[in-house]
Parts: structure tokens; C-alpha cells; sequence
DNA sequence: CGTTGCATTGAGGAAAATCAAGTTGAGTGG
DNA sequence: CCACTCAACTTGATTTTCCTCAATGCAACG
């Protein structure tokens, strides 16, 4: 047990705006995500890049640059964060001796890839209003696994930023939102959103185009 | 080493459009891909689905089902194929032995992380031609690292699963494939295709937008 | 109190989807 | 071997969706 706090002994504070790491960086620590908001961009050698995901308290953050030894894309805090530094290869040596450790880490990377299956299906099938939708009810239910209102929360990004993650423009998310809050499906001012009809919403996503 | 052995000694072809797995089946064993072509998909809740890779030799499958212990989409044979069987639970307890084969498995999960980073990116910036140009120059890529012609190779599977895979409809592939023989990038007649200028497919994909 | 960065809204245009015929080729059975 | 069938593919015309461009609004901050 003291060996597994030992692996999560370094912190480190992050202001916004600040990178957590960027695309070339070489692997050396894992973050676990104490507190705040955080962005990973995927990068493309033309210098187009998209949002690959918004993670929050919990998450763990940097499995992307196993696979070369080098990162693979940036991690930038989009408000004042705090992580945990888990040195990899520390992290490999614990989970040899740990079976439970071991398949934490197994199972942690699996749903990462399963999360990335979720996002090519929206990103592949969905049209603009069915993506939104979709993004606000997977806030909302991460926001509320952790305690905090299902319903009712600050948006942490730009609507370029969600636009980004949803392969849409930033106008676009906010029709989008203008139309929802029209339905009473939402309120939205600025950052804040109040969730009013999470069934409805969630009835949205279902809609083939027919 | 001979423990090894063990843990790819059982084998199972598949005759073509054969599933070796469904979404919600446990998991039991990975399978490595020792010879054919295969399509993984994800599924949504309302019946729609996406092809999220295409797989062929050497591949390993079934990673998805690790966080769940259940699969979270289907893997389909695209021709008859032979794969490898390889219980998970024989692998962890291997891995925790063999440091090198452990830190293996971490970099092959990484590198499916990091591959569907690069399909997010295609489906959430790319135009449809983009798509396609990146697509083959992915598929040409693979199966010269496997001694196969770089320039020339057959498609396993429809313009439907292209689309699908690309976020296209099947019109917009066939338009695409007209479009780039037209411009003698490629020759293509049905699953058969050569690619003449590789370079100007690759200066393709650059092409931003405005 | 103007500057700055987001956000909203509208108008027009481009890309891809949809709809609708045809074509091709592989497989099948006479 | 030939006619038939069926699935996959191609191509054209039209429609939808989203992007682009442009103007304006709004809050935060020095």
C-alpha cells in the first residue's frame, strides 16, 4: 500500500491555458486528473487539429504516448487543474506484483478505446443536433458520477472548442444551442447550461435521418 | 518460451462474413489475426453502426471488451481468415512475469488509442476526397509493411463499408474513386486497385480548406 | 470606456446526402 | 454455354445540411 501511494505522490498545478504536455513529448509520467478541466488535441502534420476529448477529475491522461514513447498529441488544462504524476514505468513495475493493479490499468486503457469507438460513431453517423446532444447528456452524466447536478453546469470550453471535438463549426454548435434552448430542451447563457429535458434530448439522438 | 507458445496455440478460421465476435459477447480470449481481412463495428443503441477499423494480418482484436469484460462491438471476417486465440487472463498472468511482454500489450493498446486519434481527426476535419486519399495511402501502407505491393492491391470490402468507415455515403466514394482516376491518381476498376501517383494522394490530404 | 475575445445571427454558397435510374459482373441453374 | 438474378457499383439530378462570410452583441478587463 505504500508503494501504491508512492505512485501517486508527485502533483503538479496547472494553470489555464497551461500544457499539460505537447505532441513529441517524450513519455515519462501518466496524469491522473485531481481537479479542473482539461482538452487533448490530436494533431495533423498540415497543422489541422481536433479536440480528441474534455477530461475532468479521475481521469487518466497520457496513455496515447505508450505506444512510441513519445506523446501524440497536447493536453491543455482549460481551467486552473491539478494532476498526479504517475511515473510509467514505475506504474509497470507495481502492476507485475499487483494482479488487481495490473488489470485496473488493462481495463482503464480498454475504455479508453471504447470511448474513442463512441466518438467516430457520432463523429461518423450523427448530424449536428444529434452530436450536441449527445455531447451535453455525456457531460451531464460525468458530471453527475462525480457528484456534482446532472442538470446544471458551466461549460468549461469554447463553442470553437466543442466545435472541434464535434467536427462542426463554432456557429454551428451555437444554432444549435440557440435551437435547443427554442425547443425548452435547454437553458444556455454564455457558459452555463441547464439541462430541462434529458429524455427529450436524449429521444434526439435516436432520430435517423430517415 | 514455451509458455508462450501456449498462449497462441489455439487457431479458428472464419469463413468470409463469419463473425468472430459480437457486442455484448464476454471476453474470453484476443485474437490475433494470422491471415485474411477483417472489419470491426461499433454499434449504437438505435441500430446505427460504424465500421471502426479494418484489420488484417498481425492485428490483434478484442481489446474493446477489457474495460467491460464484454465486447462493445463486432468483429466480421471481409474474407476467410485464420486467427489466433489468446486467453486474456493466461496473458495477464504471463505479462506479469515477462516485463517485455507486458510492456508489449501496453504499447499495442496504445497504439490502438493513437489510431482511432487519427480516424477522429479524419472524420472530424477532412473533406470526403481527403478521406479517401488517406484511406488508401493507410490501406497501401499496411500491406507494405506486411510485403505486399504498396501500389497495388484488391479491396476487401464494398464501398459501403468505406463510407461507413469514412463517415461517406457509398455515392460519395464511387464519385470519389471516379474523380481520382480522372485525374490519373489512381486506376481503379471495382475491388482493384493501383495507385499511380502516391505523392499527389498524399499532397491531397494537405489541402486545407479556405 | 474602449479594447478584446467569445458568441449570436443572418444570408448565400459549397459539399455531401438523397433519390433515382442504369450498368456490371459474379454466381446459379437450366 | 447461356439466360437469369442479385448485389455492388456508377452516374445524374435534386435537396439538405453545414460552412463561410459578415455584421453585431455582449461581458470581462485593463
Amino acid at each position: 500500500m505504500a508503494r501504491v501511494d508512492r505512485l501517486v505522490n508527485h502533483r503538479r498545478k496547472l494553470r489555464r491555458g497551461e500544457h499539460l504536455y505537447r505532441a513529441g513529448n517524450p513519455l515519462a509520467v501518466l496524469y491522473a486528473i485531481r481537479s479542473g478541466f482539461m482538452k487533448t488535441c490530436a494533431l495533423h502534420d498540415d497543422g489541422r487539429e481536433q479536440v480528441a476529448g474534455f477530461h475532468m477529475m479521475g481521469d487518466l491522461l497520457g496513455l496515447d504516448a505508450i505506444s512510441s514513447g513519445r506523446h501524440m498529441c497536447d493536453a491543455v488544462a482549460l481551467e486552473d487543474s491539478e494532476v498526479c504524476e504517475i511515473p510509467f514505468a514505475y506504474l509497470e513495475q507495481l502492476s507485475r506484483e499487483l494482479p488487481s493493479l495490473q488489470h485496473q490499468l488493462h481495463r482503464i486503457m480498454s475504455r479508453e478505446i471504447v470511448r474513442d469507438y463512441g466518438v467516430m460513431l457520432l463523429l461518423g453517423t450523427m448530424k449536428a443536433e444529434e452530436r450536441l446532444a449527445a455531447f451535453l447528456l455525456n457531460l451531464s452524466q460525468r458530471f453527475a458520477a462525480r457528484g456534482y447536478s446532472a442538470t446544471e453546469f458551466n461549460l468549461r470550453m469554447t463553442r470553437e472548442e466543442i466545435g472541434s471535438y464535434l467536427g462542426l463549426k463554432l456557429e454551428t454548435i451555437s444554432r444549435a444551442f440557440s435551437r435547443f434552448q427554442q425547443d425548452n430542451l435547454i437553458e444556455v447563457r454564455h457558459k452555463h447550461v441547464r439541462i430541462r429535458d434529458p429524455e427529450r434530448l436524449r429521444l434526439l439522438i435516436g432520430q435517423q435521418c430517415p
